[in-house]
DNA sequence: CATGAATGAGAGTTCATTCAT
DNA sequence: GATGAATGAACTCTCATTCAT
């Protein structure tokens, strides 16, 4: 019989998360070492290995727990019209482009391209961006069948290509600082150019 | 009087940074380390040190030399029409994301996102988005210029993004593979794009 | 809560020191590496690095506490006649001077006198010196003003005078050997001097 | 038969020396490397060590042409009158004391206290001790026999005494700087001292 | 003879992980 | 369950000495 609840646990977990989580933000990914985890955290070097296996699997956990709720947020968004809703995804991306330096992006970078190589790191990425595509596809797609959207190009090409531009803008932002790449412009430029592929006629798509 | 010559110095040079380029292109850059490459050089750690102060230097020198040939290629390729040019240097672009993942990109990346805190490596960052970002701004500028681009957008804004396009497909590329996201029919739609913004008249460019 | 309290610290402080004394004695300062002293010491670099930032520190704090016991004997000597005190300390003197070769002294020296363009060891000479050269000189014109003793001389010359006389005695001692220097006799010499100029007039002061 | 001559060998030799003699002076003994060497004489690696096995050869060789000097300069001086003579010893040692951070002495110390377990360091200590030792005991014995002196001590312990006592001058001069331990008052007290105890009647001893 | 590039052993230091308490 | 002191492999960098040219 564990001396511990489960609650327990998930709360120290929890309790370890967030402060590792403002030393990745603070210190970035390959920056920061278990000391830093454990310091930051109030526990013994015993007390974090106790839960998690090393640096890795703290951020593995950290990075789960993020993902849960951002895809969250899209499903919750799916509701309205297709192209409001469209508009309202990438208002979404914006706001977390423009906060990704402030956030775990950047380390999440860091984790993947570091270890391109690794095996483990490679099927995470495969997988998230299956399920990144997927969602986006899906999406698209429904517009699609409802009639909203006209793709003048192939949905997986466009699909891809938007989650390019999106990654391109992540990373630019992080590099060069969001306040120095005219952000909000390059996103109105990304809007408009997915309007005249999404719905091509003059007619119809009004934003 | 000197033992070797510059030329000989300089094909040791050369020796060490192509064995290194090596070692960084198959382990990342973070995973290598001055032993990998002095191993490698098929050197001793003396013999490294003797043209190189670590890890960072040599690596630095790896980027300056790669970057001076990318530089002469674009310059090369500005002699026809505009809208001919630009398609050159998007398929030249190609070729490159194509290959990122044989070559030092990577590496390069991890170095920016990794050393973002640097200021050093910040210094490096700047320089380099700067000469990158005014490279093609005039290239584009001249264009308009001669007649031939008529921007439907502010210049400023179309070359930031296509820069975060373009740094999107980078990435992708290193990330999932350019085999995975239908790497050529992205660039066609870049092109197409990039036409109906940089000549949106009505009669030929349509999206 | 500490694993472990600060006296057994404290002894793993005393452990290592003791074991780096023994090498600092056996082989010198300068000729002593990080690595003889974790040999010496019976445990792993990084559990001497746990105590010490090095060598330097290390030496240091030896020689903290080799001087704390020196002047704590300095003083408790201070209580007889004016005279007799002094006898007691040149006595002592004499006895430091001659273990000085199976003591840390050598090593002292190596490490001021290598060491003697840096700051750091600089300062600390400094101060060596002038708490030495003050005792001294409290404790000798203590005697002034008790009335037993006239000095014949400028108190501050005579006190620089003795020391430099102990420390020449030192260094002799430790470069020839005291058994090749006639020790016993210089010491005895030494007093008949101090003798005469503490006490020059012929009726009072007779050892 | 040698392609140059030992007089172009003895040349090169005291080229090396005296830019080495600078190093020495400037950086001390220990701190000096070999590079330093090399580097100050203009030479190459090779072309120092065809002359000298190493750092210690080169300053061994320097000290041994620093004493053959300094013995001839106490040859000269024993012309007049014995206690004169001693004087003007003292003056010299005092002007000696004065230059010791400036000259090689502060290597000296160095190279024999870091050294004082190294066989042949300790030879050469000794041979040095014994020469010094001799020379004054000479010197003195001689006054003795004119007449001149009637030593109040026994000779030997005497001198013993008075190598110490310039030694520790030395000592003091270079740890604490001649500036800071009434350097002129200390010899004038030492000459007094040592009057008292050559010449110590109230009748014949004057300066 | 002279050169100086090359060698490689060895010094110092860090940090992920363990395990006795 | 929790602790944190201890471990030791791995890393960077230096410098006395050699030897092919």
């Amino acid at each position: 019989m564990p001396k511990i609840t489960q609650q327990q646990k998930e709360a120290i977990r929890m309790d370890i998360l967030n402060s590792a989580r403002h030393v990745f933000i603070e210190k970035g990914y390959e920056a920061t070492s278990m000391s830093d985890i454990v310091i930051s955290s109030s526990r013994s070097f015993g007390g974090v290995y106790l839960y998690y296996s090393g640096k890795e699997d703290v951020f593995l956990d950290l990075l789960r727990r993020e993902y849960e709720n951002m895809a969250l947020d899209f499903v919750l968004e799916e509701q309205s019209s297709a192209w409001n809703t469209f508009v309202q995804f990438i208002k979404g991306q914006e706001k977390r482009v423009r906060e990704a330096n402030t956030g775990l992006a950047p380390c999440l970078y860091e984790y993947f391209i570091v270890g391109r190589r690794e095996d483990h790191r490679r099927k995470l990425i495969e997988e998230r961006s299956q399920s990144v595509y997927g969602a986006l596809f899906d999406f698209i797609n429904n517009g699609v069948q409802r009639g909203d959207f006209h793709p003048a190009q192939p949905l997986d090409v466009f699909v891809h290509w938007l989650i390019s531009l999106l990654e391109g803008l992540y990373i630019e932002s992080i590099i060069n600082g969001f306040e120095n790449i005219e952000l909000s412009q390059q996103f109105e430029l990304l809007l408009t150019v997915c309007h005249s592929i999404l719905m091509p006629s003059g007619l119809e798509g009004n934003v």
